[in-house]
Order: C-alpha cells, then structure tokens, then sequence
DNA sequence: GTGAAAGCGCTAACAT
DNA sequence: ATGTTAGCGCTTTCAC
C-alpha cells in the first residue's frame, strides 16, 4: 500500500481512506488512487486490516455431522450469505469428541473470529463443548441451543401437518405413522402434529398407532410388515419419519405386490435427494429447507457482529412439502 | 500480552519470548512468565501473530462437491491432519461457478492464507479457476491437478483389480461389470483393471462385456435385466463401478429370484456407507480411503507451506477391499 | 539473560 | 482536502 501511495503521489493514509471510500477528499484523488492500486494488481492485506479495524470478517461453523446429510445444505447457505459480505467460514469438525471441540473452539478464539455457529446432526443435543461467555456472539443451527442464546431450527410439528394434510386432501383416509426412535425430540414433535391433523380431519390412525423405530430402511422393511400383513384393514397411506424409512416401506410394499401410489401412499422426510429420488416412484418428501435456514443463521450473525439487538429465543423456519411421485396426483391448485 | 509482562515483571519482548520457547533465558524466567499467562487466561492474538511472522496458519479448501459425498471424508481428513498443527481451514464452496470461484479464491489471498487444497467430485476434472501463479502452494487432492503441481488421487485401477480378485479367489469365473457413463476417465480405468485381472486368470468377461451407463441405482437395475433375463448362462458375479448400480443390481437380482450371494456375488464401489450398509446383504465393495487420502493431501500442504522441497506429480493412494457379505466367505487367510 | 526499538501493513484521530 | 502521528498486538534484531 505504501507503493501505491507513492505512485499516486499520496499519503499512505490517504491511499487507504481512498480506497475504503472513506473520509472527504477530491474525487479525483480518489479515482487516482484506485487507479494506481488496480494498475499495481494491489491486494490489501486483511490481517493488517483485521488486526486494526478489530474485526476478522472470519467466522466458525462447528458440526458433529460426519456424513454432512444436514450440516451440508447449512453449511452451503451459510456461507452463500456470508461470502457476499466478505466474511469466511473456518470448518470445524469436532467428531462429538470434546477434547477436539475445546481445541478448535480455541482455535477459532485465538484466530480472533468475529462469531461463532454451532450446528449438527441433532436439533436435540447440544455440542459437546461450552460456547457461553465467549466474549463473542454464538448462534444455534440445528442444533439444541443455550438458554438466552439465539437458535435456527426447522418446524417439525408444520412439515408434518403439511405432509398428513395433504394425504387427508388426496382422499386418504387410513394414515399410518412410521418414525425413528422416541429419543429423539423429533419424533414426539412430529407425531403429535400427525395426530392433530388426523384429529382435525376427524380421522383416526390404524390399530397399531405409531410406529416408533429407527432411521433406517430396515425398520421402515420391518413396520410395513406389521401394518399391511397383519389382519384388519391396512393403511391406504403412511407418513414416514425419514427418506429412509419411506424408502423401507416402498420396497416393501413392492415385495408384497401392493402398488405405490395406486394402493398406498407414501409422504417421506429429510428431502435426502439421494435416497428420496431413487426410491420407485421418487418420494413426496419433507424439505427441511436446510439451505435457507443456514443462509438465516449467517445473516443473523452477523447483525449481532455489527451489534444490532436481536431477540433472544429459537426461531422455527418452515418446511415445505416437496411433492413427486409417491402419493399419486397433487392436489388441486 | 503487555499486561503479562507487567505482571510477570519482564518487558514485552522477554514474555513473547517465554511464551514461544524461544530465545536464551532463565528457565525459571521462562516458567514464571508462562505461568502469569496462564493465571490471566492470557490468549495470543492470532491476526498480529500472524501479521508479524508473515504465516496465518490457515489454508483455504476449494470444493465443488454439493452432496459431499467425496469431499467431506477428505476434508475431515484434511481438517485433522491440519487441526493438530495449528491450522484451520476455510471452507469454500464454489459450486462449479467461476465466479464464485474467484470471489472465494481472491478472498483466501487477502486473507492471507498460507496455502490452498482444491478438491472436488470428479478426479479427472479442473475446478473452474486458475490455481496458478498465486504466489502460494497449492495442493489437488481427488480434483484434477495442474501440470507440474502436486495432486492425490485413489488408484482405481488397483481397487478395481483388488474387486476382481477377490472375486476369482472366491470361485467366481463369469464376472461381469457394471459402471457409470465412458466419460469419466475412472470407468476407462477400472474397466481397463477389471479386464487385466480376468485375463491374467485366464477368464473371458460375459457375452455383453462391459455394461457402461449411469451413475444411478435405476442403471444397476436395468443392466442387471441385460445379464439375467438374456440366454445364455448368466454371470455368478457383477463388479459395479459405485455403490447405487450395486444396490440396484442386487434390488433386481432378488427381484428375479436370485440369492446374492449364493447365486451371484456382487461388489460395489465407493463404500458410501449409507447404501452400501442399507442394501440386503451389505455390499462388500472398494472403499478409496479419502479420509487418508485428505490427510495426506494436508500434511503435504505444510511442508510445501514450510517450504521444504516435494517432488511434483500426482500421488495415487491405494484403496482398499471392504468386505461385508454380497460375496460370501472372505477368501482364507 | 533481558530489554529497547523497529517493524508487520493497515486504520483513524487529529492537525494542517 | 490531505498529511502526521499514533496505534492494533505481536516478533525479532541487536545492544546492553
């Protein structure tokens, strides 16, 4: 910067409020420096800057989520929101291991971040390592957050009614339930919310109620067994916790000769596309909207960067029901 | 750091000093000087460390990889290698757009980072940016790399001929091979060591030879139609090119009746757990060791970075044979 | 053995 | 409208 002060024939001050457009000065000089600063291929360097403006324009995105299946689409939103506000994103892989976690946390102090986002693969559990009294802003991604802190985390209990409403609309009336262990917060949120909307409809769910498993295609095998080889009426459609399980239950549905959608319905969760979209036929599914959520979480961030008063609490982004072929037609309108 | 040196009674330059083991000095100077920074959660700041010793111990990951699928092990292995040294890593993901690519590039030079790794979905294609000539190492690892600079890659010919292999010491005599599209260079390869491996055994491939299509589970399933419902006797194994045509195939094959692997043995490729541990049975297939692979490609880095002489060219790791239970008995041994 | 002083490259009051 | 000066927090050479 010095080089391109004294081509420009100015000082090393002026050169740099020029080129930050700031302070008054003759717009000539201005344009003269960054003239100079261009024609001198000049790349200011950003710990200088950091170090004096104290502020990084770096921030740490910590996740348990080995395989990335949720922490991926934030992660991309995260940093699509914040790469246009020159901000990067350290990646912190901390493998539910707390020594690692502490490590990186300090890291990630040291390298002086101006915040921090937790995600993970549990919108239920919190990291293993303690983000309060950071001295620096914290926000929650799907993940379980601290009391007072702020929290992004998607609404289970909507993307379920919008998935059992829209069976109950395409004429269903025998909706059968199939999730993941009743561990996970999840489950109870969207079971409830599947009983609400049966409720409202006036409808009841099949004998065997809910079917509290695992996330795994297996389960997903193993339930369609109890509800469509048992005796009574089986179920003309079932909402499954997870792609996974949907997918389970499809296959199983086709060993047993019953047709998908002609005979049941199948509504999936996760919009794992690579699970969701190989199943046959490719699965109507609950979008989490992963992407956008991360994309909240980094604007939000860094509001609380410049300082601006946000309201603690956890913010629920809706889900949308992504309709493909596993439910037959989509409704009217 | 001043207030350390005030409290421990030495100048700043004695605590720094201390702090970093360096220089001559009493030990006990040393100790006492350590401690204090200790007592007063004393924590370096990163950005003027890193401004004076003209090294910010970051290093920027480059990746077009959206699922992950490839690149998350390798970043984790590049994560760990580097978290151990004191590097973080930041995380760009350019999405196949040259644009993006050069706002995250140009943002990794301002920031100073000490070198950069670009990976991505496919081996054998560039990222949409120029690497060259920026003043910093740069390492390819499962991407395509630049003439004259350093890359990693898995050696496919090797897990491919390790896949056959296996399968002829198994008994196996009428393999086939199903894979994706001819316009990835890993096709060519893998097809090249599967069709060595038959001959150095003495074996033919099947009448159709070999099945070249998709990516996609829904091309497993087809191709397994083209082997199984012709005449002919049909093979008693299939060597896929990734996980989803196994699955696809090993779907069809119980379709038609067929036991895998009593039947027919089946070997998948990629080890992407999450099919590859849902197929029935779980898919014995060739797992390229990216996490290793990213460790390499991150330790490599830092020596480049601390500017030790490294040979160019491209590296091939080896992959290795998981077996699970699509071939049956493990061979003896 | 320890410390004074001169940077690293940039920003921001304050003066002119 | 521009320049001077004093940092930002740490490292490092070179006297003492």
């Amino acid at each position: 910067m010095r080089d391109v002060a004294a081509a420009a024939g100015v000082s090393v001050a002026t050169a740099s409020k020029a080129l930050n457009d700031q302070g008054r000065m003759a717009e000539e000089t201005r344009a003269r420096v960054q003239q100079t600063a261009k024609a001198l291929g000049f790349r200011p360097n950003g710990l200088a800057q950091s170090l004096s403006r104290r502020r990084s324009f770096t921030v740490g995105l910590l996740t348990n989520d080995t395989y990335g299946r949720f922490t991926l689409p934030v992660m991309s939103g995260i940093s699509d929101a914040l790469v246009d506000n020159g901000v990067s994103v350290f990646l912190c892989n901390i493998e539910d291991d707390p020594a690692l976690a502490q490590t990186h946390v300090d890291a990630m102090l040291e390298k002086r971040v101006d915040g921090i986002i937790a995600s993970g693969k549990r919108i239920d559990r919190r990291l293993p390592v303690d983000l309060s009294g950071l001295g620096i802003p914290v926000i929650y991604a799907f993940s379980e957050p601290d009391p007072d802190s702020i929290g992004f985390v998607s609404d289970d209990e909507g993307g379920a009614r919008q998935a059992v409403e829209h069976l109950i609309r395409l004429g269903r009336r025998r909706i059968a339930h199939v999730t993941g262990p009743s561990s996970f917060r999840v489950v109870h949120q969207r079971a409830a919310a599947y009983r609400d909307a049966l409720g409202a409809a006036g409808l009841a769910g099949p004998d065997q109620g809910v079917l509290v498993g695992h996330w795994s295609e297996a389960w997903g095998h193993e339930a369609a067994g109890y509800l469509f080889d048992g005796i009574g009426s089986p179920p003309d459609a079932v909402f499954c916790g997870s792609d996974q399980i949907a997918r389970g239950v499809v296959d199983a549905l086709r060993e047993r000769g019953r047709r998908v959608p002609d005979d049941v319905a199948v509504i999936g969760f996760d919009n794992w596309e690579i699970v969701a979209a190989a199943t046959r036929p490719p699965l109507t599914t609950v979008d989490m909207n992963l992407k956008a959520l991360g994309r909240e979480a980094g604007l939000t961030l860094l509001q609380l960067v410049d300082r601006q008063p946000i309201e603690p609490g956890v913010r629920k982004l809706p889900c949308r029901l992504l309709v493909r072929q596993s439910c037959g037609a989509p409704p009217a309108g």
